[in-house]
DNA sequence: TTTCTTCATAACCAGTGGTTATCATTACCT
DNA sequence: AGGTAATGATAACCACTGGTTATGAAGAAA
């Protein structure tokens, strides 16, 4: 017979019994149970009115329990036991649930690096391990609880949540802020995977022929673009919310009448059985979004 | 480690929990716990939050439980059993309770007996003992859960409900209501008990001296006495309390004036050991006052 | 007799734990 | 492909559960 609704009294009243029995006093079980004496009075009164017996006996001050009432307090004590040991079980696998990320250089740079840190220097952070390949297949390992992905696909057999849309615009400090672009120098870093934006790409998919007579200079990561930039050398390629701090400080200053939407996004991509409560919680928290 | 309730969840999610984990679907559970699927999907929710894992994996309209799920379900499954089985016993065991009341002859045949009468034609009643006699130590046994008892001090061992004072006075018929007590038969039972009251010790308590000349008829009981009032053959004693209904229905009027207070009272006799909170609920039902 | 401790209970009310309505997702059928 | 049915999620709402404080009763101790 397991429907226990119909047969079973709230079940916190069986644990303020517990903590009555054990204690032989209401005034303190209520001190363990951090509520009053009158709520744990009331309780057990009910208690005693759904049982159809008396459980304790009151005597002025003191109490003593009824030979039903020794009875329920072996049962329930036994009972609690085995449940809190289990749940315990559950609850510390759970909390040792260590978090993988994996992001590509740029992502994992200016927008990922800076929220784990943050994160990781708030009080009793969850352990994290960050994966950073611009290798699709190095980001989508089994090892990996969640990955900031940029495409205009889902991989199968990952859930997505948009974080944002791609755009790629002209970034430059503020002291060549008065400059057209073409007589910038352009910083480019010339990547070998297909979804990558450099500054030929981005002319042909805008139509701008008038860069091509722009001078290119040629860096060694993207990252060297985006610091040359910063000191004033030129113009590099970026996606603003990626870049958005350096933006919002007034580092760097996006061409928004340059912008290019290439129709990809940025997702975060998990997986169901990964996607815990507590997981989700950790995402929200450090990335500032709702997950 | 006992103090649950910082270790534990509401217990009744754990019920819940159980319930969906069972019959592998919210709308199931809820059917089974009478509630809503919302209010079930709700609490499932907030115990994955607590524990910080899924316990259940939605997929559009099916679940599925996680690994901890599973466990959960199992050892939820067995402790619910455990406390089920347990309150089962010590419920059934109060629920067989019978009743052993004990009252005198009077009290017994007057006021006592018409109530249980009617209790035991209330549907569903608890089977209930009547012990009669006019010995108080028969009343008093340790069998006997109540007793229905006059006097001026409370027997040693028992508890006392007080229902009405003691007071004695003539009661004639109808019939009889315009003569002078002293022109009637006084219907008379000489009882052996030192707590009796019969119209030789009533005058002598009254101070009444106008009564020694009066007709003295004896009765071999104290029912006879009032069958032969209630016949209008002469005055009987009484006392009001025990006898409201007749008085109340006009078959006996008493005499007011000649009112004899004994400074004793009738008591509901009980031991706490017994008094549980579905025998009080009874009484109460059973005498119309709330004990 | 007075004081202290502890349980009982009345009156009150914050917030828990339900509800209904609606939406999203999946499965199935035509 | 489109429509329907089934099932879980969640927002908004609110009744009433489960707490609270204050007070009284009972018993123990000085």
């Amino acid at each position: 017979m397991k429907k226990y609704r119909r047969s079973l009294p709230p079940l916190d009243y069986i644990l303020f019994y517990e903590a009555v029995a054990r204690t032989g006093s209401f005034t303190r079980a209520a001190e363990e149970l951090s509520v009053s004496q009158a709520a744990v009075s009331k309780r057990i009164k009910n208690l005693e009115t759904m049982l159809g017996c008396a459980l304790v006996l009151r005597d002025g001050r003191r109490i003593s329990l009824t030979p039903s009432g020794s009875k329920l307090a072996t049962i329930a004590s036994e009972s609690l036991d085995f449940l809190n040991a289990g749940l315990m079980q559950i609850r510390d696998a759970a909390a040792s649930t260590k978090l993988t990320l994996a992001a590509n250089l740029a992502v994992s740079q200016f927008w990922l690096t800076p929220r784990v840190n943050a994160y990781l220097l708030t009080p009793d952070p969850a352990p994290l391990t960050l994966t950073v390949s611009d290798n699709d297949a190095d980001l989508l390992t089994t090892e990996t609880d969640a990955c900031i992905y940029y495409g205009d696909e889902i991989p199968p057999g990952w859930d997505a949540t948009l974080l944002f849309k791609e755009r790629w615009m002209p970034l430059v400090a503020p002291s060549l802020k008065y400059h057209d672009l073409h007589e910038l120098a352009l910083l480019d870093f010339d990547k070998l995977t297909l979804k990558w934006i450099n500054w030929s790409n981005f002319a042909t998919l805008k139509g701008e022929t008038f860069l091509d007579g722009a001078e290119r200079v040629n860096l060694r990561s993207y990252g060297a673009t985006l610091d040359a930039a910063l000191r004033g050398e030129g113009a590099a390629l970026g996606s603003p919310e990626v870049l958005h701090k350096q933006i919002e400080t007034g580092q760097l200053l996006p061409l928004d009448a340059y912008a290019l939407d290439t129709g990809r996004s940025y997702f975060l991509l998990t997986r169901n059985s990964t996607l815990t409560p507590r997981i989700r919680a950790l995402f929200t928290q450090i990335f500032g979004y709702p997950i």
